[in-house]
RNA sequence: GCGCCUGUAGCUCAGCUGGAUAGAGCAGCGGACUUCUAAUCCGCAGGUCGCAGGUUCGAAUCCUGCCAGGCGUACCA
C-alpha cells in the first residue's frame, strides 16, 4: 500500500510539473511511513517536506499544491491533510482495507512473497563451528541467525545456499585427536599427561570410551593412535553438530570441508591467482599477501617459515573459489571475535578484483550467560560452557529461537538461564504463540456453534468498522515491505518485534470485543479478521522457524 | 596506541536508515475470568536518549571530540 501511495504520488507530481503548478526538480528521496498518531492519518509523507528546498516555497504550501493535484483514479485516498511542519497526512477508503484483507486471505501462506530477489546466486555461510566440541551459544545465535536469513531470502526471491564451512585441517584437530589420546591412557594410568592447551569437557572422555569400544588401540603407535583419534573424533562430533542443527531446525544445503581446499589443490592455485597479480612476496621465509596493500594495516602471512600454509590461506582460498561458484550476494556470519578479520580477507579477495562489497559479514556479538545474578563464563576450551543443546533441551526450540532472533545481532545478548528456563510464561514467544492459537480456538468455538466460514471473503467484511479492526488490517499491511526491507539490511529482530505487536493488537481487540456472537454476519466478518491474523502469524514464525501452535 | 561493536525507563531491549508527544517486555503498585483460552487485557508510576559541540525547517538517529564497557590487534586456528 505504501508502493501504490508513492505511486500516485510521483503522477502527482509529474501533473504539477506539466500544469507548471510547481518547478521540475529532480525526484528528491522521501517516505511513505505508517504514523504513531492515529490523528495523523492511515499513512503519511514527507514528500513536500523534502520538496521545500528546490521549490524555494514553504513546505505546507506544496503541500498544499500537491493534495489539490492528487491523481486518484481508483479512489484509493478518502482524504488528505496537511499536518504538522508540511507532513501529508493520508486516510485510506475503507473499502481498500477490506481488499486487502481478502487479499491475505487468498495467498495464505504466499503472503509476504516477492520476487525482487530476481533469483539472484546467494550463499548464507555461518556456524562453521570446529568439529572440536559441542555447539555453544554463540553458534547458536548465529545459527538462528543464519537460517532465518536463509528462509526469508528465499521468501523473497533469492535464490540462496546455505553452507557450514568444516574446519577439519590444521593444529586444532591434532590436537582433539591427542587430547583424546590423552584421557584414553588416563583410564589405565590416572597420571599420564594431558596437554596444556588440550579441550577439556567431558565429551572427550565420552569420546575416548566410545572409540575405545570399537577400535583396538593398544596396539598402535601414540602417534598412529593419536591421528585416528583425530578423525574418528573429528567424525563423530560433526554428526552430532549436525544432529543438534537439526533438531534447532537449521539445516544446510552445502557441507564444505576445509581439507578438501588442500587435497584439491585449491589453495596452491589461489595463492598463483595472487602472484600473478604482484601481491605476493617472501620475507623472513615466509610467504605473505600485499594486504596492507587495500586496507590493511599490515601484510599477512599465507605460509609459514615452516611450509604449513596459515588459516588465513585456506579462508581466502575458499572465497575465491565462492567466487568461483558464481554467488552474487555473499553473507558470512561470524563471531564477533573474528573482526579483525574482515579487512584481510576483503583485501585479498581486492588482489583479485573482487570488490568489498561483494561480501556482507555479520559479527555476532557474544552471548553471556548469566545464572543467579553471576557471569557464567564460556570458553570452548574450558569445556565449562552451557552447549546449544542443554539449553534447547531445557527450554525448547521454540523459546531459545525467539530470543536470539529478538535481539539485533550487532549487540551482546544477555541470557538469563534462570529466566528463559521456565517453560510457563514471561517468554515473550508464547505471547505470540497463543495468540495464533486463540484465532484456532475461536475456530473451533465457531464451529460448535455451526458457524461455517466460506473459503472466499465476501460482503460481510464491510461489518468490520471499529477503529481495532481497521488498526489489524492496516499492521497486516505492512508486513510485505517489512520482509523486503530484512532481505535487504539483514535485521530479522524486527521481525520478532513485528509479530509481537501484531499478536499484542489481536489481544487488545479480543478482549474489547466479542468475535463469536448472535449477529452472523457480524461473527463471520471477524472471523475472517482473525483468520488473516492466523495466517500472519504462521507466516512469520515460520520464518523465524518457530512452530504455530494450534492449541496451548 | 590503533581498529570494530555498544551506551535509550530499575533490568533486558526496540525505535522502520533524519520526522510530529521517544516505545515494548520484565520488575513495582492497583484493577478485569458464572461470558469466544487470564500463557490475556486495562490503569498508575518510571527518561537531561553517556557527555559536549556541530550540520538544518527538524537529531536518539548524520559529523567531530571526549567518557565508559566489550572484543580484536600472531609465521594460532
Amino acid at each position: 500500500m505504501k508502493k501504490k501511495l508513492a505511486k500516485i504520488l510521483k503522477d502527482t507530481l509529474d501533473l504539477c510539473y506539466r500544469e507548471g503548478s510547481l518547478r521540475q526538480v529532480p525526484l528528491p528521496e522521501f517516505v511513505v511511513e505508517v504514523p504513531n498518531n492515529p490523528d495523523h492519518g492511515h499513512f503519511a509523507t514527507n514528500l513536500a517536506m523534502s520538496l521545500a528546498g528546490e521549490q524555494k516555497s514553504s513546505p505546507r504550501n506544496i503541500a498544499e499544491i500537491i493534495i489539490r493535484h492528487l491523481v486518484d483514479p481508483d479512489h484509493f485516498i478518502l482524504k488528505a491533510e496537511i499536518g504538522g511542519a508540511g507532513f501529508i497526512n493520508f486516510f485510506v477508503a475503507p473499502g481498500q482495507w477490506y481488499d486487502l484483507l481478502s487479499h491475505v486471505i487468498n495467498l495464505k501462506d504466499d503472503y509476504g512473497r516477492s520476487s525482487i530477489g530476481k533469483g539472484k546466486k546467494t550463499m548464507v555461510e555461518f556456524v562453521s563451528a570446529n568439529p572440536t566440541g559441542p555447539l555453544h551459544l554463540g553458534h547458536g545465535r548465529g545459527a538462528a541467525l543464519g537460517d532465518t536469513l536463509c528462509r526469508i531470502l528465499d521468501f523473497s526471491g533469492y535464490d540462496v545456499k546455505s553452507e557450514f564451512y568444516i574446519n577439519d585441517a590444521g593444529q586444532q584437530i591434532k590436537m582433539l585427536g591427542e587430547s583424546i589420546y590423552s584421557r584414553w591412557r588416563q583410564f589405565s594410568d590416572p597420571s599420564y599427561p594431558f596437554p596444556s592447551d588440550g579441550y577439556q569437557g567431558d565429551y572427550i572422555q565420552e569420546l575416548a570410551v566410545e572409540i575405545a569400544k570399537e577400535r583396538k588401540l593398544e596396539n598402535l603407535a601414540i602417534h598412529e593412535a593419536a591421528e585416528l583419534l583425530s578423525e574418528l573424533g573429528k567424525d563423530k562430533i560433526l554428526k552430532e553438530i549436525k544432529e543438534d542443527l537439526a533438531n534447532f531446525r537449521v539445516t544446510f544445503d552445502l557441507w564444505y570441508k576445509e581439507s578438501d581446499l588442500y587435497s584439491s589443490g585449491k589453495i596452491d592455485h589461489a595463492i598463483k591467482l595472487i602472484e600473478k597479480e604482484g601481491m605476493l612476496f617472501e620475507k623472513d621465509g615466509a610467504l605473505w599477501i600485499r594486504t596492507s596493500r587495500f586496507g590493511d594495516d599490515k601484510d599477512r602471512v599465507v605460509r609459514k617459515k615452516d611450509g604449513e600454509f596459515t588459516y588465513f590461506a585456506s579462508d581466502v582460498s575458499y572465497h575465491l573459489d565462492k567466487w568461483k561458484r558464481g554467488f552474487k550476494r555473499v553473507i558470512n556470519i561470524w563471531g564477533a571475535d573474528h573482526h579483525g578479520y574482515i579487512t584481510r580477507v576483503k583485501a585479498a579477495l581486492e588482489t583479485q578484483g573482487i570488490p568489498g562489497d561483494w561480501l556482507e559479514i555479520l559479527l555476532i556479538q557474544l552471548v553471556k550467560l548469566w545464572e543467579g545474578g553471576a557471569e557464567v563464563k564460556m570458553s570452548k576450551r574450558s569445556g565449562k560452557y552451557v552447549t546449544l543443546k542443554e539449553l534447547v533441551d531445557e527450554v525448547g526450540v521454540d523459546a531459545v529461537r525467539f530470543v536470539f532472533l529478538s535481539k539485533d545481532h550487532t549487540s551482546p545478548l544477555d541470557f538469563d538461564i534462570g529466566l528463559v528456563k521456565k517453560k510457563d510464561s514471561e517468554n515473550p514467544v508464547y505471547y505470540v504463540q497463543y495468540a495464533h492459537a486463540r484465532v484456532c480456538s475461536l475456530f473451533r468455538k465457531a464451529a460448535t456453534e455451526n458457524i461455517h466460514v466460506p473459503e472466499q471473503p465476501d460482503s460481510t467484511l464491510q461489518r468490520l468498522v471499529v477503529d481495532e479492526e481497521i488498526a489489524l488490517i492496516r499492521k497486516m499491511a505492512e508486513f510485505p515491505s517489512l520482509i523486503e526491507e530484512i532481505a535487504g539490511d539483514l535485521g530479522p529482530h524486527r521481525l520478532t518485534y513485528y509479530l509481537t505487536e501484531l499478536a499484542g493488537s489481536f489481544h487488545r481487540y479480543y478482549n474489547r470485543h466479542r468475535i463469536v456472537s448472535d449477529d452472523r454476519t457480524l461473527t463471520q466478518a471477524r472471523l475472517f479478521l482473525s483468520l488473516g491474523i492466523r495466517i500472519l502469524i504462521k507466516n512469520g514464525l515460520r520464518l523465524l522457524g518457530v512452530s504455530a501452535p494450534e492449541v496451548m
